[in-house]
RNA sequence: GCCAAGGUGGCAGAGUCCGGCCGAACGCAGCGGCCUGCAGAGCCGCCCACCGCCGGUUCAAAUCCGGCCCUUGGCUCCA
């Protein structure tokens, strides 16, 4: 089965099919850098991380463009807030960094390229010019609109009549606007205070002053800024060229803003913009989707933090990209079971496949064919749009079949070495794609940490074998209270350092 | 109001496109057994679902068609 993924555009399941079959054109929709990233944004990331990665998988190149825009008022409305920094430009340059090492604690796979809106002006004046050109675009008192009456098919990836959205548009709102639903190519002049009042913090610089701060470009239609949208098209038109393959993005960008780029780009170039749009969809927490503007979320470096890389992969993966994903502390903690319960499991057959107890020649048909049956399901699932929460399932089931090898296997017989090795394999390979890593603690810490842990279980075992059960489980509790699993069994004591400590 | 997505066990969440293997996956919680000094982990087994409601098509529907109810998101900055 080849992979298929569900198209805004069409609101259906089709093959995936790029311009080339070897190379995948890849565009992320990224953030406005004005706010510290939340586990909403994680959670596109992460999915698009893993369509990267599963794109790979399938052996294709995957050329993958994703922006930050930093040009926006409400970056100018956080200046001078805390140490973000006195201008625009700083605050942009703060988040950006911010944002990035957020990415890197993620384990995303880097894109081709992080461009910004500020080093693309002048292909975004020249993609406006050229809309005014073929008649798409006016100027009014230094701005210029798209006028979307101009664009038949404008309306389409929301599947929105125009005259709908015209209806909803504020008509007194911008009377330089020929129709409601235009929308700004170019503003004329800076940002003003009262747009940058809107969004401003406490502890902000005053509006007028952050407002000094904000860029401002010349342009054949004067000084000013460009218009929200026209960034994303000229980006991806620099780094991908006209078409793209893969346009991904969240679900509350389908309109206005994809929707206007499709316009103004189609528009502008008589080809289509993008083959496949496909949209993450949002968190839910109680009754509200978690946001920037309600405040709502969690920041990516706390969840970090709290709960370390794998657990929290494994749960912005717990459900497809696009479904809604419930946030809470249950699907956190449940994440978290699943993904303690991979790692013992890898931990199990590693430390079975170096031991004695290993043969040879020992071959578990129940292991081997569950193993392979999971390696199918993980790719069927993966075709079948990038089904994460079967992929998981298809991993978890690879955990099952080694625990009850080891269970069922009695040492006169030895483990299956092959069959062990092959489960190992598996689990890292297919781990990788959902970017989760069995790699345990390897670093001079974790070292040390683990000789501690050694030498408190050596005195344990000493009060165990006096019989002195009552000091022997006082000491497991309070390893348990430092986050350090201690499981008594046959061959002696074991232990597991805290996840996420890597 | 318009557009979109969704309503499946105690929770969470697949399956719905391509009807039958679904008396409904995986996981969590719960119960019983094995193992264990105990606990945990693990293994085995069990419990809990007339798949929002009503009607239709069909030999056969969670899956297709029609109607209705409810939830969430977009229509304003937002992944």
């Amino acid at each position: 089965m080849t992979l298929h993924v569900t198209n805004t555009l069409t609101g259906e399941k089709e093959p995936f099919e790029p311009q080339d079959p070897e190379n995948v054109l890849l565009y992320y929709c990224g953030l406005t850098v004005s706010d510290p990233p939340h586990l909403g944004h994680a959670r596109s990331w992460v999915h698009v991380d893993v369509m990267h990665r599963w794109l790979e998988h399938i052996g294709y190149d995957v050329r993958h463009v994703e922006n930050f825009t930093d040009i926006n008022e409400k970056i100018v409305a956080r200046v001078g807030e805390d140490e973000l920094g006195e201008d625009e430009a700083d605050v942009a340059e703060t988040y950006i960094e911010r944002t990035l090492a957020d990415m890197r604690s993620l384990n995303l796979l880097r894109a081709e390229v992080y461009p910004r809106v500020s080093e693309h002006v002048p292909e975004i004046v020249d993609l406006v010019e050229t809309l005014m050109e073929k008649g798409y675009a006016y100027e009014s008192n230094g701005s210029v609109y798209f006028d979307v009456t101009e664009f038949d098919e404008y309306g389409a990836l929301s599947n929105q009549d125009l005259e709908e959205i015209e209806s909803q548009g504020d008509p007194d709102e911008r009377s330089e606007k020929h129709n409601p639903a235009d929308f700004a190519l170019w503003k004329a002049d800076g940002v003003g205070p009262d747009a940058v009042e809107e969004h401003r913090h406490e502890g902000a610089a005053p509006a007028e002053e952050s407002c000094e701060t904000a860029l401002t470009w010349d342009s054949p239609w004067g000084e000013g800024r460009p218009g929200w949208h026209i960034e994303c098209s000229a980006m991806s038109m620099t780094h991908l060229g006209e078409t793209l393959d893969l346009h991904v993005g969240g679900r509350d960008l389908v309109f206005p803003h994809h929707e206007n780029e499709i316009a103004q780009s189609e528009a502008a170039t008589d080809q289509r913009f993008a083959k496949y749009w496909l949209h993450c969809e949002l968190f839910q927490m109680d009754d509200e989707k978690m946001s920037s503007s309600l405040g709502n979320f969690v920041t990516v470096d706390q969840a970090v933090d709290q709960w370390g890389t794998n657990v929290l992969r494994t749960f912005l993966t717990a459900g497809a990209y696009n479904n809604v994903q419930l946030y809470s502390d249950e699907t956190i903690a449940e994440a978290e079971e699943r993904w303690d319960r991979l790692e013992r499991a890898y931990e199990a057959a590693v430390d079975a496949v170096d031991s004695p107890e290993m043969s040879a020649k020992a071959a578990d048909d129940d292991l081997r064919e569950a193993v392979s049956d999971a390696r199918e399901e993980f790719t069927a699932a993966m075709n079948d749009d990038f089904n994460t929460r079967e992929a998981q399932s298809a991993l978890l089931s690879v955990a099952t079949a080694i625990n009850r090898h080891l269970e069922e296997t009695d040492a006169s017989e030895g483990y299956d070495y092959r069959g062990l090795r092959r489960a190992i394999e598996t689990l890292e390979e297919l781990g990788d794609v959902l970017g989760l890593s069995f790699e345990g603690d390897t670093d001079g810490t974790a070292t040390l940490a683990g000789d501690v842990v050694e030498l408190v279980l050596d005195v344990r075992e000493h009060e165990r074998e006096a019989g002195d059960y009552e000091r022997a489980d006082e000491l497991r509790d309070e390893l348990e209270a430092l986050g350090i699993e201690v499981q008594d069994t046959d061959e002696g004591p074991t232990y597991r350092l805290p996840s996420g400590d890597e």
